[in-house]
DNA sequence: TTCGTATATCCGGATTAACGAATATATTAA
DNA sequence: TTAATATATTCGTTAATCCGGATATACGAA
């Protein structure tokens, strides 16, 4: 299982940061942890918030390279990009655990499609 | 050494993020790493903005309970705060060592005054 | 006291970021 | 084709953030 990642993308400290400084978007990566693909109709129930708002943050941090997306049919599979370098794999996944304890979610199990 | 901390004081993630999400106060942190107290003049020389914004940033990153002050005469020493959860000083520590290669900082030693 | 230095705060303006309804695009099924 | 569903993007509005000069405060020395 988990699959082996190419070479390490480049990604700023601050840019990173930045991303997980909004609660909606530390909420998603929350709901993804780090090694969790989960769709994007079960974010955006477990969110509750509208889906053009979610489409916007995931596509934010897609940008970033913290996420990387999968289509599947008409449904998109989004996941922590596994290419990431080790210092921020180690830096989401300490933050994942804790956001998750204050932001009262659990990780997503199982898809919804 | 080491100063051993009281309670831990409660920080969250969004907050630290967002904190360290700007590339200037990331500067500083960087420049205090995990151990260090450093003064404000150092601060200023070293990341070559205007005091004000320097004290701008410093004040946001106290709020926070990122860092604590301490006043020596008319000297100001800042260092992270050693009462942050586990959690925090490990995100912390990961950050700054990635953050000081990436801004091209070194650890301040020794005091300017 | 007064002066000089170090740091903090104020404030107006500029820039950036977040929002969400509306609309566009992509895919599948019929 | 068309329709239906899932997701992405656009766009105008609102809110938050950043900046730095000017000013205020705190302290030590004289």
């Amino acid at each position: 299982m988990h699959a082996v990642q190419t070479a390490p993308v480049e990604v700023s400290v601050a840019s990173l940061c930045k991303c997980l400084g909004d609660e909606l978007r530390l909420g998603l990566v929350c709901l993804m942890g780090t090694d969790r693909e989960v769709c994007v109709c079960d974010l955006v129930a477990a969110l509750d918030a509208p889906q053009s708002t979610i489409s916007r943050h995931l596509a934010q941090l897609r940008q970033c390279g913290l996420v990387v997306a999968r289509r599947q049919g008409t449904w998109m599979y989004y996941r922590i990009n596994g290419a990431l370098p080790e210092w921020a794999l180690t830096v989401i996944e300490s933050m994942v655990v804790e956001g998750r304890r204050q932001l009262g979610l659990r990780p997503l199990q199982g898809h919804c499609c």
